[in-house]
DNA sequence: CGCCAGGTTGATTTCGCTCAAGCAATGTGG
DNA sequence: CCACATTGCTTGAGCGAAATCAACCTGGCG
């Protein structure tokens, strides 16, 4: 269950597919002239605080959402309520198009995590654009490709390596985007709660701490609430290699 | 490691894109005139073997692979040597376009099950028609889609579900396909050996045997061979839901 | 101040893995 | 045609990683 479900919006700076730095990242990359300014006419800007629900699972696709900036948690849960944290995303990465083209709502539950800023794309433009430009929706397939990849890895993971080797691996993930060098440590502030990597591994929050104070007397890692401290990366590095 | 790598082939019968009922089934069937035409040129029809590989986890991407008969396993191997099968794919189904949008080589190998005929899209003329016919790329999203729910699904099971009731899960989907009633009771001739369950469950061949005579003794499903009997379809389904 | 969600720690249990042995069916070569 | 290897399957014994149940701590907040 999310946070909050308020409807409270910071008020979202002004924002222009023009000028956007992310769309190069990003599929809309492909687009020009005429296909540029349709997306910018099909687009609304939202602010979202963390703990806000971009939206939610079951839910009828409204379109296509693309984080300008910050971190958003994808969650899917089943009937019987258990849940886990399908990925996270983060700036320039676009949400909700898998529920978009498989048509039905949406597979998952968007919540961000850190405020962010997000652009929603309504949906009958988009189809426009797929059917005009044929570049864009290759631009999509292969960001599912790469997803679907992802996933098939996650799946592996899960059955092969024990929740220490995963947590090696989720940190030393998180490093690139949420690490600080500094000279030979590094440190990082994770974006989300330990609960939330737990349901990230497919596991409980008690063996996530029970792994943490594992590998802290191992010295490996630091944890000091949502900061870690990583002494040597190699060490980490060698967790994952257990040979 | 599959049976048999000989390159030994049956004689596939003559079979063209036109003629083809799987095609209706498919992607393709949104292809008309000089697009189809394209394709029948593109194709090339290979039969193979139970055991016989289609293509190896790694190798450089040819194409997409059109199943117009048999059943196919795709199995993923990482560096540790662990393994998964992925999922089946049977008649009417399309391998290898992950592959294929994604770049680099095949992500899982291909091994058929049972004597299968499959059709090779060269990757050349695959490219021009998606830039041709927009509507072709949309009909590849809409696949991929719905893969990737599936894949997120089965991570979902894998962390909460028990191999009993996974197993359960995995023969009422393969009853649709393989299964025959007769009267009250179903039975079904499965296309895979108990190893390839326990790679498709993340599991042990150890834990499948275990699994099965446990479900023996309590009278819902019956195994001799790879034949199964389930003499009340009830009582599978109760074990999906244990409330 | 007390509440509460998030986090930690301990004790216990359990599910599934590992290792190991044995069996049946199939295939192979002498 | 038999001896032997191979492959798939089953069963047993023991173990271990992680789940469960439960208590307790901590910090933020109304």
């Amino acid at each position: 269950m999310p946070r909050s479900q308020r409807t409270y919006h910071r008020p979202p700076k002004q924002l222009s597919c023009y000028t956007c730095q992310r769309r190069h990242e990003s599929e809309w990359s492909v687009l020009t002239g005429e296909d540029l300014a349709l997306l910018e006419r099909a687009r609304t800007t939202i602010a979202y605080g963390p703990g806000q629900m971009v939206f939610a699972q079951g839910n009828p696709c409204r379109g296509v959402h693309c984080v300008e900036s910050g971190t958003v948690a994808l969650r899917k849960t089943d009937a019987a309520g258990n849940s886990i944290l399908v990925r996270l995303a983060h700036s320039g990465q676009t949400l909700g198009y898998r529920d978009f083209f498989g048509g039905g709502g949406y597979g998952c539950t968007a919540e961000a995590l850190v405020p962010s800023t997000i652009c929603e794309i309504e949906s009958g433009a988009l189809q426009q654009l797929l059917l005009q430009n044929p570049a864009l929706g290759l631009r999509f397939l292969e960001h599912l490709s790469h997803d679907l990849d992802a996933a098939e890895d996650s799946i592996l993971q899960n059955v092969s390596l024990s929740v220490r080797t995963r947590l090696a691996h989720l940190l030393l993930t998180l490093k690139d985007r949420y690490g600080v060098s500094e000279g030979e440590t590094l440190v990082l502030s994770l974006p989300m709660t330990r609960q939330d990597m737990a349901a990230l591994l497919g596991t409980r929050p008690e063996t996530i701490a029970r792994t943490i104070s594992a590998m802290e007397s191992d010295a490996v890692v630091s944890f000091s609430g949502r900061q870690v401290t990583i002494p040597s990366l190699e060490n980490l590095l060698n967790e994952i290699e257990p040979n």
